[in-house]
DNA sequence: ATAAAGGCCACCC
DNA sequence: GGGTGGCCTTTAT
């Protein structure tokens, strides 16, 4: 099942986060990607990837706001991620994870329901389209390794000491 | 329709 | 530590 892509006012935009550069894209839906490209060439790839019809206005000042109120008073904005129904219910999930503490894959797999499923709850959290807000670095291991991250293991590490000490 | 590839886990050595 | 088999979803043939 897959929702309705951007609509009204697709935006995107870059801004500095505690974690490097940001691309974040949203609508008057919500925000449908934040990401941790590469570079901006990865990240206009990323999202015409995504959203092969879309026409995304550039709007760094938005995105700039988005990120004080993300990183400094740390809000969530509205989200609105797309995905599969497996995948929604794991990053619905995921958000009810408190900062600053952690969860193992298996347990994410209990709390929907699915304890069998632990393989695909991994993937699907790997496909997670906005990086922080839905925290998927808060997901580790059962053996307590640190598991995978999208946007490099180093990366997950930051995270989750910046959210222990805030 | 089917195959192949995953941010896993339990179990063995 | 390293390797295997089972589990389940997604994506690419």
């Amino acid at each position: 099942m897959r929702q309705l892509p951007p609509q009204s006012n697709p935006s995107f935009g870059f801004a500095n986060t505690p974690f490097g550069e940001c691309c974040i894209a949203f609508s008057d839906d919500g925000i449908c990607a934040l990401t941790f490209p590469e570079s901006r060439e990865g990240a206009y790839a990323d999202l015409d990837n995504r959203f092969p019809q879309t026409d995304f206005k550039q709007n760094d000042e938005r995105v700039a706001r988005f990120v004080r109120q993300i990183f400094e008073k740390g809000e969530s904005p509205l989200l609105n991620p797309i995905g599969t129904e497996f995948q929604l219910s794991i990053w619905h999930a995921l958000q009810r994870i408190p900062k600053g503490e952690t969860r193992t894959y298996a347990q994410i797999a209990e709390a929907i329901g699915r304890p069998k499923a632990v393989r695909a709850v991994g993937t699907a959290i790997g496909a997670n389209p906005i990086a922080f807000l839905i925290p998927c670095h808060r997901v580790i291991r059962t053996d307590g390794g640190l598991g995978g991250f999208r946007w490099g293991l180093e990366c997950k590490r930051e995270m989750l000491s910046w959210e222990s000490k805030s």
